[in-house]
DNA sequence: TTGAAAGCGCTAACAA
DNA sequence: TTGTTAGCGCTTTCAA
C-alpha cells in the first residue's frame, strides 16, 4: 500500500557516480556520448525499474506531447473512423490524444478548448458544434503559436488548415444522380446552414436543379438535426406535402434511413414513389431496404490526414501553409435510388 | 511569431504585492483566505491572461488528473456510447480522458497500457482486446496503487473493479425467448471464449437448452470475430448445415444482422424458417427488416458507472472495495424472433 | 565526452 | 489569514 519511491535520474546517476546530466543524455539519443556510457545507463535505468517523467520534462521543455482533439459527437461510425485514423498516426509519432465532445453545443466547445489551452496541448484537431458562431475562443491558442486543424465542419481562418471532401461537388453528384433518374421534385434534408458541410451540399443541391432547369424552391429544404428523430420528422413534413416530392437527398444516412422507414411505414414505396440518397456511406446504408445510395466520406482518412497535417506543422515550423485538403468523395449507388 | 513570456503566479503576486502561496490558494477553493484578497487575485489573473499550468502542478502534486481508456476497437455503436458517458463524468470532475485503441490485439494492448503507465495516468477503465490472456501488463500500474475498472470485457482481478451485465442471464433469455417460440434447434453465433461476455452468454444459451431437455450440440456454435464478415460466413456455414436450424442467437447485433441479410438472399424467411436474436441493441437492429430482436446492453451508463467507480476509488483510497458491478439488461423482443 | 548549476511554475509544510 | 522556503524531476547552457 506504500508509495514507493520513484526511481529518477539521479538515482541512476549515483549508482553509476556519474552526473544527472549524462544520465538524461544517455537516456535520449544525444549525440556525443559515449557508447558503452549510453549503454550502462540504459541497462541501470531498466534494472531500477526507472520511468521517464513525463512533466518534469514537459516543465522543463514547455510541450507536452498531447494533442486534442474536439468533435461534436463520438458515437457515429462516421466520428469512430476519424478518431481512430487520428489515434493511429499520432500515437506512432509519440503523442497522445485527449478528447472532448461539444455534444453539438457551442458553450461546451468553448468550454473544452479552454480545458485544452490549460492543459498545453501542443496541437488541435476541431470539428465545429451545431452552433458555433465565430473563432473567438480558438486565438488564445493561434496567439500562442499551437496550431489547429479543423476538419469535416470547419471555418475558414488564415493560419489554419481545414481537411474536407469537396461537400458541393458532392451535394450535386448526389442531386444529379436523382435527376438523372427522373426525379423533378427533390426534398434536401439539411443541417445547420451556419454549418460549411451543410451549406455546401445545399449549394450543390441548387446547382444541380439549376442546371436542369428546375426552379429552387425553398419549401422543398427542411432543415434540422439530422439525428433519427429528425429524419422522421422529416417524413412526416413530406407526407403531408400537397404536391408529393419523388425524391430526397439527406445530407446524413441517419437521418436517411429513419425518413425511409417511416415513409415505408405510410405505404410509400422507393425508389419508386420516392428515391432517396443519403449522406456518409454509414454501415446502416447497407442494412436499410433498399440499400440506400450514398456518398462514401472517407473518414479513417481524413483522420490520418487531419493529425499528419498537424504532425507536420508541429515538427517543423516553417512547413508550408496549406489552407485547405480536399479528399476525394464517391457516390455509391444502391437501389434506393434506382428508379426501374 | 514570438512566444510570449507566460504569466506565472509570481507575476500576479508581484502585481499585488502578496505572495506566489497566497496567490496559488486564491486561484483555489482554498479555505481560509480572504473573500477580497481571493477577488483580487482572480480578477488580476484574468487580467494578466494567467494560464495555469498543470505540469509544474503535476510535477508537485504528482498527480496528472488524467485518466486511460482502453477499448478494442472505438467504432462501434456500443463503445462510442461508452466513452461518452465516460467523458462526460470525467471531466465535470475536472479529469481528461486520454484514449487507445488496443485493435483487438493484445500486443497493442500491452502497448498502450506502457505508454499509458508512461505518461502516469491517475487511473485506467480497460475493455480487454480479444486475445489478450493474462493480465500481467497491468501488474505495474497495480504495484503503484493506481487504479483499473474493467467492463464489459473483463477478467477476474482481486483489487480491480469490475463493471458488467449479467451475462449468463442475458444469454439464456435470449434463447428462452427463443426457445418459447418454438425453436428447436437454434445455432449460437458466438466470439472469443477467452472473454467472459462470449462465455458467459455461451453458458446462459446452454442452461435454457438444458432446462428445456435439448442436448448442447456444439457444432451449432459457431465462433467469430463477429463482424460483417463474420455474420456472413456464419450465414453460409448456417445454409450448408444438413439439418436446417430454426433460431439463431448472436452474441451482436452486427452479425445478428450481416448473416439475416446473407440468409434473405438465400430465401430464407425470418423469422418463420428461422427466428433471430442479437445482442446490444445497436441502432441496426431497428433497421433491418424484419427487426432484430436484441439485448439493451446500457453503454452511456456502463461508462458513467465505471467512470464514477474510478473517481471515487481516486478521491478516497478508503472506498468500499467493490469487486462487481453488475448493469440491468432487457430483451426487447421485436418481429425478428416472433414466429406466427 | 562529461559535469555543475540553474530554473521550468507550482504546492504545501511550517512559521508567523 | 498570509508568507517563507524547499523542492517535484528534468533539461540545457556553460564550463571543464
Amino acid at each position: 500500500m506504500t508509495h514507493h519511491k520513484e526511481v529518477t535520474i539521479y538515482d541512476i546517476a549515483e549508482a553509476l557516480s556519474v552526473s544527472p546530466a549524462t544520465v538524461s543524455r544517455g537516456l535520449k539519443d544525444h549525440p556525443g556520448i559515449r557508447k558503452d556510457t549510453k549503454k550502462k545507463i540504459l541497462d541501470t535505468a531498466k534494472k531500477m525499474g526507472y520511468q521517464h517523467n513525463t512533466f518534469a520534462s514537459n516543465l522543463r521543455r514547455k510541450k507536452t506531447n498531447t494533442i486534442g482533439v474536439i468533435v461534436p459527437r463520438l458515437n457515429s461510425y462516421f466520428m469512430s473512423t476519424v478518431i481512430a485514423g487520428m489515434e493511429k498516426l499520432v500515437n506512432e509519432n509519440g503523442y497522445n490524444l485527449i478528447i472532448s465532445q461539444s455534444q453539438e453545443s457551442g458553450k461546451k466547445e468553448i468550454a473544452g478548448v479552454n480545458t485544452m489551452y490549460n492543459s498545453r496541448i501542443d496541437g488541435l484537431m476541431v470539428s465545429l458544434a451545431y452552433d458555433t458562431k465565430d473563432t473567438e475562443h480558438f486565438e488564445a491558442l493561434l496567439k500562442k503559436n499551437i496550431p489547429i486543424i479543423f476538419f469535416d465542419r470547419i471555418i475558414e481562418h488564415p493560419g489554419c488548415t481545414s481537411v474536407v471532401i469537396d461537400n458541393h461537388q458532392a451535394g450535386y453528384d448526389a442531386t444529379r444522380h436523382l435527376l438523372d433518374q427522373g426525379c423533378k421534385r427533390i426534398v434536401h434534408l439539411s443541417g445547420s446552414l451556419n454549418r460549411n458541410v451543410y451549406a455546401d451540399r445545399l449549394a450543390g443541391y441548387k446547382q444541380a436543379l439549376q442546371e436542369k432547369g428546375i426552379v429552387y424552391n425553398p419549401e422543398l429544404v427542411i432543415s434540422n438535426n439530422l439525428s433519427d428523430m429528425g429524419g422522421e420528422e422529416a417524413a412526416h413534413q413530406i407526407l403531408q406535402m400537397h404536391k408529393r416530392p419523388d425524391g430526397i437527398f439527406a445530407a446524413n444516412d441517419t437521418s436517411a434511413v429513419a425518413c425511409m422507414r417511416e415513409l415505408k411505414l405510410a405505404g410509400i414505396k422507393i425508389p419508386n414513389d420516392i428515391a432517396v440518397v443519403g449522406f456518409n456511406n454509414d454501415p446502416i446504408s447497407k442494412v436499410i431496404e433498399p440499400n440506400l445510395t450514398t456518398v462514401n466520406y472517407p473518414g479513417q482518412e481524413m483522420g490520418e490526414v487531419a493529425a499528419a497535417t498537424l504532425l507536420n506543422k508541429l515538427n517543423k515550423s516553417n512547413s508550408a501553409n496549406l489552407n485547405t485538403i480536399v479528399l476525394r468523395h464517391e457516390l455509391i449507388i444502391r437501389q434506393s435510388s434506382l428508379k426501374k
